[in-house]
DNA sequence: GAATACTTTTTTAAATTTTTAAAAAGTCTT
DNA sequence: AAGACTTTTTAAAAATTTAAAAAAGTATTC
């Protein structure tokens, strides 16, 4: 089992490369007919039909049986093997990082583990131990997991492999040192990112053409879909939508700018303002606790609190002001409420569609729909996994090559 | 001559429609040798000399002698026969529309006309007298001229063919009226639009894959070129960039809405600016003329005449206001300052600079470089054929399909 | 309820396109 | 001026697509 790649000829592997269009069309699909792979891949029918036979010979790829016909042949139904390789998927954000193991049929098969640290203070070493620690516990074989899917804040430029934000992490090269340490290949992507890859995959943006993704946490992401595929800008830094200069409060924002959305839209603003209320003695039930953070107003939000409730809705109205700019940019066929902040989504709908009804011409707006996630805080880890797949092929060869160096 | 496409069987042709990426190709490059055709076009070497031969022996495409070579066998040259069709440019604004002929390695073979109107009050049949009229002055055989390049300000959609803001000229059905009566099809698209194709093309946004292209005019019109190509958002609306909601200044904006952008920065703003300083006895030479409008005013802010400098320094302000917002979104290589008022660039480049320093994180602005147009008032027209030849085979099969339906 | 018409998928064979390799044509250095 | 190196063009091989036929169903009709 452990030398299956060596016992391979490389030159007979090749073609997998080529072919992984094909598993990325199965892993999006589940299960998909040589038709329709032949349609989503724009290759023709003959040609599928000859590489699912390959990948089938390979044990990538079964048949499951007949789909149903409205009157014609019954088609064969093509899946992944799901334990034919594994995913790692490690979605960081400012205060932890969550792991999972997932398959090739997109499932997660381990339970989710939580590792809490702020993120400046991590090191490469003490992630890869982590990593480490999460393998052995899962006690899944190092070798049958074909990638690590990496999601983080920050400023992240994907071709030279850098987080700009958090470089003790992710500086220069230090993706390639944990990817040698861990000798699996690792992909590193934005979590706003991550998530509007999972959104437009297996969430509520598929099928649409031009979607902004919003990343509800503790600033406000965006992870753009223009033509059916992601836009990160010229150098990946694109979709900065919490910094835009919107206001002139005055406030100074992390970012060293004044009166970015985020000073008025973000939990940490919605947070500042709680204090400033409870301090100015309002009545709420936020007083009844010692100290106060997001979480615990998004919980009395969902109560009924009243206070809470209209923290949140201020927040949201300045992101829908935020969005009306969006809306007349972009002209996008759909905006999804994503991240943790979306499970509060109707919370934020109505101030935001105020916002924008104020805001935006009635005949944009009319092409543009709302949505509200429902991956739930599962998108991030889905993103990381499907980063992976995504590069598929550049997985399957980089492993191959650290195996060669190794003989 | 008249007759040839009607001696060239229907099915001989068929080839042609399928190479108009190599037109392409050469329109844009005026010359090409095969391996620039096949680096551009993405076909194998072989198969870009089975078609530049087939399109030199159609009569589309001739050789023009050899290239230099920096060591190896000197290449043939090909080019486009500049005489073998002509594109008709018609370029529209609030206040007229400018007529030309090009030829296919892109030179204007005619002067060029403006006729006057308001654009609200033009109907198509006005319009296709001026076009003929227009056509019959220049004795262009109507034969020949493979397209019309229509480009006109307002909400276009190009899967419609419809302007949704000057619908008496370009609503519903009315561009296939047009193309019936001239006999030569029609392309319609935003002015904006055509000025981003100009500059991407042939202008200083040339091989720059992302690219902001600014339209200086009456408005601030936007187009936007993503990953080396055309975005137009899911209904061809994207880039209402004059109508971003900026201010709370309340001032009521043609679009309904209050705050615009345009309210602030355009050219109307700022003639309504020099208004009301005029009333208020400053000095400035501006009140030495009975009505002032936009052109004067920049006539004298090269002269020098403070007051009209700093009309458009605020003006240029404000645009740049809202370009740190874009710069933050989109992450782009590039911002050109194109349309009419880009021929006073340097006035606008100096507080557009102040503004992004003032409200764009330093890092984002370092990968963003801000270029003047070279093109002038040529970029829209220079567009509205380039529209044509993007759409070539297009133009070609509805051309041949209307010779047929007449035989 | 069998025969026929219609759909849809799969297979086969022919045509096209692309890739790979070799040959031709040229430049540059020593 | 010869040989090393580059680049384009041609030729042959490999891969992919297109078109057509065959196979496997479903629905309809008499």
């Amino acid at each position: 089992m452990y030398y299956y790649y060596l016992i391979m000829p490389v030159n007979k592997l090749s073609p997998l490369f080529s072919n992984s269009e094909t598993i990325k069309c199965l892993y999006y699909n589940k299960v998909a007919t040589s038709t329709e792979v032949s349609n989503l891949t724009g290759k023709s029918i003959p040609h599928v039909i000859k590489v699912l036979g390959e990948l089938t010979k390979a044990g990538y790829v079964t048949v499951n049986g007949y789909a149903s016909s409205s009157g014609g042949r019954k088609p064969l139904v093509y899946s992944l093997v799901a334990d034919s390789h594994y995913i790692l998927s490690v979605a960081m954000d400012q205060f932890s990082a969550q792991m999972v193991i997932v398959d090739m049929n997109n499932a997660f098969v381990t339970d989710t583990e939580r590792y809490e640290f702020p993120i400046n203070e991590l090191t490469p070493d003490a992630l890869i131990a982590y990593i480490n620690e999460f393998l052995e516990k899962k006690e899944i074989a190092r070798e049958t997991i074909i990638g690590v899917g990496l999601t983080m804040p920050g400023f992240i430029d994907t071709e030279q492999n850098v987080n700009y934000t958090y470089s003790s992490i992710a500086g220069e090269s230090l993706v390639g040192y944990i990817q040698q340490q861990i000798s699996i290949p690792v992909f590193l992507e934005n979590d706003s990112t991550a998530i509007a890859i999972a959104e437009q995959k297996f969430g509520v943006a598929a099928h649409i053409k031009n979607v902004m993704v919003l990343n509800l946490g503790w600033g406000i992401g965006l992870g753009m879909i223009l033509n059916d595929q992601l836009f990160t800008g010229n150098n990946g830094l694109a979709g900065e939508f919490s910094h835009i200069p919107l206001f002139k409060n005055g406030k100074l924002c992390t970012c060293g700018k004044h009166g970015c959305l985020e000073t008025e839209a973000s939990l940490i603003a919605v947070t500042a303002n709680a204090r400033q209320g409870i301090k100015e003695g309002l009545t709420t039930s936020l007083a009844n606790y010692p100290e106060i953070n997001a979480d615990i107003i998004i919980a009395e939000a969902i109560k009924g609190d009243v206070f809470s409730v209209k923290l949140i809705s201020e927040a949201a109205y300045h992101v829908g002001q935020g969005l009306a700019i969006l809306i007349h940019l972009m002209n996008p066929g759909a905006i999804v409420l994503s991240g943790k902040g979306s499970m509060v989504g109707k919370l934020w709908l109505a101030p935001i569609q105020q916002a924008i009804n104020e805001h935006c011409i009635p005949r944009l707006t009319q092409f543009t729909e709302f949505k509200i996630s429902d991956l739930n805080t599962r998108a991030q880890l889905i993103g990381g996994a499907a980063l992976v797949v995504e590069n598929f092929g550049k997985a399957l060869e980089e492993k191959l090559n650290s195996i060669e160096a190794v003989t």
